[in-house]
DNA sequence: CACATATTGGACTGTACAGTCTAGTCCAAT
DNA sequence: ATTGGACTAGACTGTACAGTCCAATATGTG
């Protein structure tokens, strides 16, 4: 009945992360100590403000969306593929967009908050992606191009479309994922063929 | 000083849609009503309830963002520019991103509202593009494809980096919007080329 | 003119919530 | 056993705001 500091904090996090991701920036601090099971003062002793509570919890979530590509430049089409399944697997997922949602809704508040955020999740993937893409290009294993505008492009396929929908909260008429991106893969190679 | 009601109300909608989108769903009744130049009293004259107010003001505003599509089948290359350069005069814009960021993030609240709006905007972008590349595909102007899927390719490769950008509201070094939306067509003819 | 209706400004109610305060509990180390 | 730090429950303050009420005023119409 008196768990040490440390553990509580996590706990205060993770409710957060919870309310917030649910309720946005509305969420009461009341109900975040409800839901982490400890005294709104308990609250209070690790953050000073509802404010800071939010920019730690943002900071913690980081990492929590980010996907890998692997770096061998010899088939990219593969490569590319696997990228765009794990990006649809974490990323055009109800709990990212409902954070992105959060994020969005909040940065003329917390501008700081969302250029870091926008750094470390979209930008982080982008640059990730330019990285790849030009490596490529220099191996002639794709069309010589402007690398961060095909990433550019390429990350506006795979999210575009989708995520306006889930941002909008509507639903889709089932449909085969798998397909939707070996579609948006190979359109573009197609487009960027050597 | 007691101008007709028809007046009022629109001065009201505008005032709600300047307020809104600047400051989303939490801005006050009061405030608006300051806005507007008007009493309190009469805003509610005008509508019961805030949310009734928030939901008149989307309705009021959904075809402020529509881009047309000429139906010119001949040369896709060259009505898809046109297209792609209204598209990014009209909804990448400040305003219309303000206006999409609110929508997304009161869409948890007000479901009705945002199915509602993305029915009216981007599913009616995207049926019309889909409409004209089905029939570009038809006329063999286009390599024969899912025009859906396609128009879904297309829509994100126009909005989906730069409008991410503009919801995290950052900035972005200067550069030549024409250039960018040419690559992007250019890039979606070579992919679909017949 | 008289009446109905819209408007105004301002007071008022009730609620929600950030943040503070207090009194007391539990635990660990000295 | 005492001290100190974290915790708890709950009361409390101050503010912001949706929505109501009211008394006074302007407007247009019959």
């Amino acid at each position: 009945m008196a768990p040490p500091t440390q553990d509580n904090r996590q706990r205060i996090i993770a409710a957060a992360r919870e309310a917030f991701m649910t309720e946005g920036y509305r969420s009461s601090i009341d109900h975040i100590a409800q839901i982490a099971g400890v005294a709104k003062q308990t609250v209070y002793n690790h953050f000073p403000t509802k404010e800071a509570l939010f920019d730690e919890m943002t900071s913690d979530n980081m990492n929590l969306f980010l996907v890998s590509l692997s770096d061998s430049p010899d088939n990219p089409r593969q490569a590319l593929l696997e990228f765009g399944r794990k990006y649809y697997e974490v990323v055009l997922t109800g709990q990212c967009v409902a954070w992105m949602r959060m994020i969005a809704a909040e940065a003329p508040r917390f501008p700081d908050m969302a250029a870091r955020t926008y750094k470390l999740g979209p930008v982080a993937m982008l640059e990730q992606l330019t990285e790849y893409l030009s490596r490529a290009m220099a191996s002639k294993k794709l069309r010589k191009d402007d690398p961060q505008l095909a990433a550019e492009i390429l990350y506006g396929m795979l999210s575009g479309a989708e995520r306006t929908r889930m941002l909008f909260g509507a639903e889709r008429e089932p449909y085969d994922q798998e397909k939707r991106v070996t579609a948006i893969i190979d359109c573009f190679m197609r487009a960027y063929q050597p």
